[in-house]
DNA sequence: ACGCAGGTTCAACAAACATCATACCTGCGA
DNA sequence: TCGCAGGTATGATGTTTGTTGAACCTGCGT
C-alpha cells in the first residue's frame, strides 16, 4: 500500500504504470535528467526548468511519484525529488541504463 | 523515412514513441505476448484475442507499427505481425528482456 | 511582521486518444 | 460466383489527460 504521499513500495511498482509515466515528454525529461546525475542527487521540482506552469509541474511530479519513479520528501520549504534508483534497478534491471543511454538534451541546463 | 506502410527503419525508432506505444494496456499485451514467442513468429492481428472491436484493433496495430515495435506484412489475405526483435535489441538493448520478464498473463491464450 | 519563493489544490478548458459502428476492400474456399 | 473472414478507412463519441490561472499554504530570510 502506498504511503501518505502516494509513494508505492518497491513491490508495488509495475511496468505499465512506469511506462505510462515515461510516455510524457515532460516526465521523460525529468527522469532522463535525474538518471544521468550521481545517485542520491536531490533537486527541487522547479530546478528542471520545465516549460510549464507550476500546477502542471505539480501534476507531472505526482504522476512520477505515484508510478514509483521518484521519491519526494519535504525538506523544509521545498520538496526534494530523488530518483528511486535502487528500487527501479531491482524491479526492472536495465531500464535506467536504457534511459541513461537515450537521454535527450536538457534545454534548461544548456 | 518510413516506408509506405509506416514502418520506420531501425535508426528512426525512438524511445519516447516506443514508450508511448507500450503505455496502452492492449498494445502492451500484444508486445508482451510476442516477446515470449520464438523469434520470427508471425501472428494475425485477431489471434491475440484483444477484447476490442476490429477498428480499434487496427488502430492499435498501426501505433505499434509506426513506433517500430512490430513489422506487418501482407500475406495473402491476412496481415501478419512480427516483433522487430533485432531492431529493438540493437536500438534499446535490454528493453525486450524487460518486457519478457514482466509479461502479463495472456487471457486469450490461457 | 512582512514579503516571497516553492508547492498544492481546485475548477475549468482543450487536445489527445481509445473506442465503436458503418461501410468498404480483398483473397480464399465452397 | 458467392459468401465470408481478415483488415482498413472514416467519422463520431466519450474519456483521459495535459494544461492553465487563481487562491492558498508554508517556511525562510529580511
Amino acid at each position: 500500500m502506498p504511503d501518505a504521499d502516494g509513494h508505492p513500495n518497491r513491490e508495488e511498482i509495475n511496468l505499465p504504470a512506469v511506462l505510462h509515466a515515461l510516455a510524457d515528454p515532460m516526465r521523460y525529461r525529468v527522469v532522463a535528467t535525474l538518471v544521468r546525475e550521481p545517485d542520491g542527487t536531490e533537486r527541487t521540482c522547479s530546478s528542471f526548468g520545465l516549460p510549464v506552469s507550476k500546477s502542471t509541474r505539480t501534476h507531472h511530479f505526482r504522476v512520477l511519484r505515484e508510478a514509483g519513479l521518484i521519491r519526494q520528501v519535504d525538506r523544509g520549504n521545498s520538496r526534494m525529488t530523488r530518483l528511486r534508483r535502487a528500487d527501479l534497478e531491482a524491479r526492472f534491471p536495465g531500464l535506467l541504463d536504457l534511459l541513461a543511454s537515450n537521454a535527450p538534451a536538457e534545454p534548461a541546463a544548456s
